[in-house]
DNA sequence: AGTGAGGCCTGAAAGC
DNA sequence: TGCTTTCAGGCCTCAC
C-alpha cells in the first residue's frame, strides 16, 4: 500500500526510465478507477514529452512539454511496472500502458483505488485533489511547531490526525503507528494533548521513520512491489506494524508479562502500538 | 465544524 | 476439498 516512501520510490524509477521520452501511445483497458480516467487523457498524452516527476503527498504528478500534467495515484494496490517494450498482451488488472520511445509503462491496480487524470501545469496548485494537500513532511517548514499549532484544534487521537492528508501529506496507515511508536506517544492520546516538545520529538520521528523507509525502497506488503519488480526492505523494519503479540522490539519492558505490541482499531485502521513504552 | 460510519474494490487468508 | 466470510486500506460521501 504505497504511502510516501514508496510513491517517492515509483517516482524515482519513473524519473530515471522515461524523463525526456516522448509519449508515443495510450492505451487504456480499463477506465473505471477511483474516479474515470476523462475521455481525453489519450489525445492530452500522446505527443508530449516527459519533462519530469514530482511527488505532492502521495500523488506523482507528471509534468509534459504541452502544459499538461498528468495527476496519478497509487491507491493501495496500485503498481506501475516499467519495462523496455510494450508487452502483447496485458496482464490482470494492468488499467493503462504509455508506450514511451525510452521504454513501456503500465499501470496495474487490482483494487482499482488508483486515480490517473490531468490537469494544466498551472492549475495544479488549484486542482481540488491536490490543493488541500498538508506540509510535505520533508517540506523545510515541517516541525514540531507547525504539528503543535495544527493539532491543538483537534481532539482526535493523535493516529487519526496525522494520517489527516490536509495536515501532513504522505503519511498512510503504516508510518503513522511506526512514528508514533518511535516518537514513544500513544496512538489513542487526543492530538491536542500533545504538549510542544512532544509534537517537536513526533515531527522528528515522522521524517525519520520515512527517511529509512525511502532508504530501504519502501515497505513490501501484499501490494506493494517497486516498479522493477523487487521488494522494498523496510518491512524487515518495521517495529510495530503487523507484530501484534511480538516483543516490542526497542526496549527493556520484555521482561515485563504484559509487555507485547498491541492492536487496536482507531477510525477503523489497525493501529499498533508498545503500551508500556509509548505514553 | 468536527467526527464517525459506510462504500468502493479485489485477493489472500481464515473459517466452516 | 471447496465454498463463504473476513480483512486489508486511501479517500470520498453522507449523516449526525
Amino acid at each position: 500500500m504505497p504511502e510516501l516512501p514508496e510513491v517517492e520510490t515509483i517516482k524515482n524509477a519513473l524519473d530515471l526510465a522515461v524523463c525526456g521520452s516522448k509519449i508515443i501511445k495510450t492505451t487504456i483497458h480499463c477506465r473505471r478507477l477511483r474516479q474515470p480516467i476523462p475521455a481525453d487523457f489519450e489525445k492530452i498524452a500522446e505527443g508530449a514529452v516527459i519533462d519530469g516527476f514530482e511527488r505532492i503527498g502521495k500523488y506523482i504528478i507528471v509534468n509534459l512539454s504541452n502544459g499538461k500534467s498528468l495527476i496519478w495515484h497509487m491507491g493501495m494496490s496500485g503498481r506501475v511496472k516499467i519495462m523496455p517494450q510494450c508487452p502483447i498482451v496485458l496482464a490482470k488488472h494492468d488499467h493503462v500502458m504509455i508506450e514511451t520511445n525510452k521504454g513501456c509503462l503500465i499501470f496495474n491496480d487490482a483494487r482499482r483505488f488508483g486515480l490517473l487524470t490531468w490537469c494544466a501545469t498551472n492549475d495544479l496548485k488549484t486542482n481540488s485533489l491536490l490543493c488541500k494537500t498538508g506540509l510535505d513532511p520533508f517540506d523545510k517548514t515541517f516541525n514540531g511547531e507547525y504539528l503543535y499549532s495544527k493539532f491543538k484544534n483537534k481532539k482526535t487521537a493523535v493516529k487519526i490526525a496525522l494520517l489527516d492528508q490536509e495536515i501532513i501529506a504522505g503519511i498512510g496507515n503504516i508510518y503513522a503507528s511506526e512514528a508514533l511508536y518511535a516518537a514513544r506517544i500513544l496512538p489513542t492520546r487526543p492530538a491536542n494533548s500533545l504538549s510542544l516538545k512532544e509534537s517537536q520529538t513526533l515531527a522528528e520521528a515522522v521524517r525519520q521513520v520515512l527517511t529509512k523507509a525511502i532508504a530501504a525502497g519502501g515497505s513490501t506488503l501484499k501490494d506493494y512491489r517497486k516498479p522493477d519488480g523487487s521488494m522494498g526492505y523496510f518491512q524487515n523494519a518495521h517495529c510495530v506494524y503487523g507484530k501484534t503479540g511480538q516483543p516490542c522490539p526497542d526496549c527493556q519492558c520484555h521482561l515485563q508479562k504484559k509487555c507485547e505490541i498491541q492492536k487496536i482499531v482507531l477510525g477503523g485502521r489497525s493501529t499498533f502500538y508498545c503500551p508500556i513504552l509509548q505514553k
